[in-house]
RNA sequence: GGGCCGUUAGCUCAGCCGGUAGAGCAGCGGACUUUUAAUCCGUUGGUCGGCAGUUCGAAUCUGCCACGGCCUACCA
């Protein structure tokens, strides 16, 4: 970057110039130095002065209303009505607008909620209030006291009566029209993004409110929410390449949990019957604007529950989610409208494969000649050790899966790469789960727990054999889970629901570090 | 990891076929008592991401590097 100076960096380069020999050189080199401070310098003066002068970051100015309140509770009352019985209020925030006149000056100041602008003028606030305004810079965060009045054009207004910087801002905040549009510094200070952009506010505002429509819809049904570890001695529940990390006093090698699974079946067994948890899972993989190396899952369990069960739940919890937090059922995606009420179809692998290449016949998908002759055409790489439903999941996965535009349960994976899940009693060779699409993207992993421990043993040796072989991503072989397995995991269905993905379909954002605060980013030196 | 694009004032951006840097906002000084991206006058501010090369001369052309964005590969 190197544009971006703070103050280490300028501390460091002057700590640099002590080195600098020549007088001449280094005379120019400190100019250069004091010119990236000389925006800030301005505000250092002005601090220095507060400190001065007193307090000059006092803590004990409280205010009386939050903007919007004001808005929204004084939105039907006239000009007159404000002027005939006078209205006390007080108002904090950070002044983002300034509009300043001989005598009477305009500042807009934005809270937690909205902005509300302030009118300062001399003959009301006095001449000391209004001159030492002319002061105060975009970005100050001020307090003021006064009363509600409607300007000209009608806009709500506080006429203040007394005003108070309550902490100075040093830096300048970006441009005012713009705000910040450059994504790396959006990122990485996402303070100045949710100051400048709205639309950024509100996607955290409305990403909160799906958490909490989440744990209403679970809580109404008597789900307990719970936090189990994310530091693993062995990472389990999820097909990914971990995060490895070190614990002293132990001497142990611990991973950063790629899935909270195996520990929330533990509970059910434990006699938790139904059981959440929203956290993070950690998988050491790529970055994309789909991918952040931690993401923020919610897994759930019900025991004597199903997969199909899961499916028609699922359904109910995004259009309850959809309309608590949207109030419609119908969400826009990057230009596309989807309804989530109509029923989400169901497909299988294959179906789904047929629905949008009809060329593939039953047979040549159940063929495994054809499927590897297929992928090597198309220059798919594959599992060559892969079964038929393996390779058909390669397929579907390489061809159809970005094309599931509507909400679209995929079902009845096969065994080989489910590894936690129960078979179909018609067929053993898949299982009973499914993955919910939707706009291309998976947003959902459910299906009937595996509760037959000999059966889970044979499956966790065969991940050991896969990942002897070279798998990085097969799963590790985990006597403990097998050990809670064999007293008894009651029939039970388990899902697990990509968050930060939800939330972007929710908020129509394109990409997955829009709905993280901080997303995971290279180094900035 | 691969492909494409980008990096110019604190912020948002111009800058042609190479001739040595511009606007708006912010800042500073001034005018203005209902503005709202306030307006008007004046003004400060730049190792043009870094290094090297071509050239009399590089923000501009070339190469390498750094960082970022988008697409792509594994995954949710």
């Amino acid at each position: 970057m190197g544009k971006n100076k703070d103050e280490l960096n300028d501390l460091k380069r002057i700590d640099e110039l002590d080195q600098i020999k020549d007088r001449s050189v280094r005379q120019e080199a400190e100019r250069a130095v004091i010119d990236t401070w000389s925006l800030t310098e301005e505000r250092r003066a002005k601090l220095a002065a507060l400190r001065e002068a007193g307090s000059a970051f006092p803590n004990d100015f409280r205010r009386s209303d939050l903007a919007a309140d004001l808005h929204y509770h004084y939105a039907n009352y006239s000009g007159e009505a404000l002027e005939a019985e006078p209205r006390t209020v007080s108002v904090a925030g950070r002044m983002i607008l300034k509009r300043v006149m001989g005598k009477a000056s305009f500042a807009s100041i934005q809270d937690m909620s909205e902005r509300i602008q302030l009118y300062i003028a001399t003959d009301v606030a006095g001449a000391d209030t209004h001159a030492a305004f002319k002061h105060y810079d975009l970005g100050d965060i001020l307090g003021a006291e006064g009363t509600l009045f409607r300007t000209r054009t009608g806009e709500l207004s506080v006429r203040v009566t007394s005003l108070r910087l309550l902490t100075k801002s040093l830096r300048p905040l970006p441009e005012k029209f713009h705000g910040l549009t450059d994504q790396e510094q959006k990122y990485r200070q996402r303070y100045l993004d949710l100051i400048t952009n709205e639309d950024s506010r509100k996607v955290f505002i409305t990403r909160s409110r799906i958490m909490q429509a989440i744990r209403e819809c679970l809580g109404a049904r008597s789900y307990l929410e719970v936090e189990t570890p994310m530091m693993h001695p062995i990472p389990g529940g999820a097909a990914a390449r971990p995060f490895v990390t070190h614990h002293n006093a132990l001497d142990t090698k611990l991973y950063l949990r790629i899935a909270p699974e195996l520990y929330l079946k533990r509970l059910v067994i434990g006699g938790m019957e139904r059981v959440f948890e929203i956290n993070r899972s950690f998988r050491n993989e790529g970055i994309s604007t789909r991918h952040n190396p931690e993401f923020t899952m919610l897994e759930f369990y019900e025991a004597y529950q199903d997969y199909a069960y899961l499916m028609d739940f699922t359904e109910i919890m995004l259009r309850e989610i959809a309309e608590k937090v949207l109030g419609t059922t119908r969400i826009t995606y990057q230009g596309r409208e989807i309804d989530l009420v109509q029923p989400f179809e169901r497909l299988t692998i294959t179906q789904a494969i047929q629905r949008f290449h009809p060329e593939y016949t039953d047979a040549q998908l159940g063929d495994r000649a054809f499927l590897i002759a297929k992928l090597d055409a198309l220059g798919i790489s594959y599992k060559p050790a892969d079964g038929i439903g393996g390779l058909q999941l390669t397929l579907f996965d390489e061809t159809t899966e970005h094309l599931l535009f509507e909400p679209t349960f995929i079902i009845d994976y096969p065994a080989e790469v489910s590894p936690l899940a129960r078979r179909k009693d018609s067929n053993p060779s898949v299982t009973d789960r499914f993955e919910l699409y939707i706009a291309g993207r998976e947003i959902a992993n459910g299906f009937s727990e595996l509760n037959d421990p000999e059966d889970q043993k044979a499956r966790f040796q065969e991940q050991a054999r896969a990942k002897e072989a070279g798998d990085a991503e097969a799963m590790h072989y985990d006597a403990d889970y097998i050990r809670a397995l064999e007293y008894g995991l009651p029939p039970t269905a388990g899902e697990g629901i990509g968050i930060d993905r939800l939330v972007m379909l929710f908020t129509d954002s394109p990409s997955i570090r829009d709905v993280i605060l901080f997303p995971q980013l290279r180094r900035e030196d």
